[in-house]
DNA sequence: CAAAACTCACTAACATATTAACCAATCAGC
DNA sequence: GCTGATTGGTTAATATGTTAGTGAGTTTTG
């Protein structure tokens, strides 16, 4: 018989659930023309700020970095990006646009807008702003110092044999 | 030069960013004992529902049927489920916790639930709420019936010069 | 009853997530 | 100027996400 239930409601989970209701909006826009998300995410991002290191897109676009190694391989790779070393640092390295993937943004953009329009229009506009202001108190306070709670002694728990 | 920037925010990539926001503090508990994310969520529905499918997982922990196949094979490996083909239909199969992961998630449960009194006092009760009910809102909304809108010819941006 | 359609789990192939470790370039301090 | 610490990007190894397809088992249909 199973132990007594979690008292509470898992949030993540529940974030989890509602961003892919979100997003199984979008997906088929952005797979139409052959992008992934996290593609598509650096591709808005840059179109936004002209030009971006590794490590500011990592920030914006919650990617980690030995991911976006990666990402940005292939996406250099079929044309998407450049990739400058700068030179006054030469750890540091520049990611900008295309002509290719600016025209793309230009011709995918409005297709996103569109569908973001018909989605707030279903939810209604208020829950949306509902939505966006308690998203940002959420992140605003997480700021804040929240305590970890004291893990007790380890357990190898995947090599007990009981 | 940029093209006009996209006038709406990225709420899918907000959801995103505060999941992460709460994720960060429950992350070391389950890592504590060894476990994944995915692993842990698992085991959290099956204690609550005692029995459960494949299918019925993969729905209600949000992983996509080929990812669980691969995790179930590796919790059963370590001993943490037990998988049974059904007599009456050898298509499918149910899992169950064995007594060691029953074990397990009597330990780690509250040290769960502790962390959510603690972040749930961080954030306010009422904030709490607010989430819990806008979510509900948002998901039980998306249900209808939200139009997608056409897509242009395809073009095989990867591949071209330009 | 037999063929077609369907369901369920699984495999395959590739992209990304996650953690740890690595390495070259830079910086801090002496 | 040299040593030690730090930073930025990368590699490695393993786990999961994503899409398409497979194959056995079951249900539907003629």
């Amino acid at each position: 018989m199973p132990s007594k239930k979690l008292a509470y409601r898992n949030l993540p989970h529940l974030f989890l659930k509602a961003r892919e209701e979100l997003l199984c909006h979008f997906r088929p826009i952005i797979t139409h023309f052959g992008l992934t998300e996290q593609q598509w995410r650096i591709l808005r991002t840059l179109d936004e700020k002209n030009e971006l290191e590794p490590r500011e897109i990592c920030e914006l676009c919650h990617i980690l970095s030995p991911s976006l190694t990666g990402v940005l391989s292939r996406m250099e790779a079929i044309g998407l990006v450049t990739r400058q070393r700068m030179p006054g640092d030469q750890r540091r390295v520049i990611v900008r646009l295309t002509p290719k993937s600016e025209k793309l943004v230009a011709e995918l953009g409005p297709l996103i807008v569109a569908q973001y329009k018909i989605i707030e229009q279903a939810l209604g506009p208020e829950l949306i702003k509902q939505l966006y202001d308690i998203m940002d108190q959420l992140i605003a306070t997480e700021k804040g110092p929240i305590t970890r709670i004291a893990l007790p002694e380890k357990k190898d728990w995947a090599n007990m044999t009981d």
